[in-house]
DNA sequence: GTAGATGCAAAATCTTTGCATATTG
DNA sequence: CAATATGCAAAGATTTTGCATCTAC
């Protein structure tokens, strides 16, 4: 009842109501981790075959109007949601496309510092890093720097 | 003769041609320091009026193959590609949109933290922060606020 | 009962693809 | 001349909108 009594009771609280398929998709992105709202509504659909992807699409941006979930850009494709318990920061490889999590915590003190210096609220939360992963460094660092040398002269 | 070396010999080593609508998209990354495939189209038909999105599309992904350009994702809607060597790290400011930009270097403890942590290499100059910015804060503040008081009791 | 949500179909975006033609090296 | 790039039209993919119907409260 406290999963329920808090979505129940968030809703409310902006003149939303509570219908099974906000439930379903909660559900969905909470079970999933993160996922894309065309992933939400194929594990939506396993439960309710009737459940149209507009009404996702709308069911995650009222989630995320109310707080219950983010999204975040991982990559060139679509969005993906993410409940907002579920807090890590993404590890994007730019080259094998793998996503590894970290602590968000890891950014405290580059939150202090942006805070200091600009005011910006660092929301890590939201975060997704691009770069290269431990296993791609090797040929990435090579061809980077036959490229680099290549262009010294 | 040095931008246009740069070009010519970047392109010749991947075995691309040179074309004046390669061209005509570099300079437009480079000028608009951030855009769109949509902008940098703009910007290149007010030169020359018949080059087509879709070349746009081409030559952008041509031109991050080669290392000139890269593209981040700054909010919800489309990439936005910037020149190699414009680089910086971007404040998002999900509340207003506002796009704040700080200097990579402001990254180098959390890289080194991640580099030894997790073996990933980030590149902070493919970075997009999102969080909120100065002039949104005391709003959005006051509306977090109120929603964790409720939240709790 | 009424404001708000859903489903469906259609439109709007954004991006990619196929192919004939044109251009670069 | 041969390999590549471009333009155009059409197809894909993703997301949004309009509207009639339905449902939560």
């Amino acid at each position: 009842m406290g999963e329920t009594g808090s979505l129940r009771t968030t809703l409310h609280r902006h003149g939303m109501r509570v219908t099974p398929q906000r439930r379903l998709v909660l559900d969905a992105v909470r079970e999933l981790g993160h996922a894309t709202p065309d992933q939400v509504h194929r594990r939506v659909r396993s439960t309710a075959r009737t459940v149209n992807i507009t009404t996702i699409y709308r069911a995650l941006d009222a989630l995320e109007d109310i707080g219950l979930v983010r999204h975040t850009h991982l990559g060139h494709g679509a969005p993906t949601y993410s409940a907002d318990e579920h807090e890590h920061v993404h590890l994007v490889c730019h080259r094998c496309g793998e996503i590894d999590e970290v602590p968000c915590d890891l950014l405290d003190d580059l939150a202090e510092l942006l805070r200091r210096r600009s005011g910006f609220e660092l929301d890590a939360t939201h975060l997704a890093l691009s770069g290269t992963c431990r296993g791609c460094r090797g040929t990435d660092d090579a061809d980077h720097l036959e490229r680099a040398v290549e262009e010294t002269r």
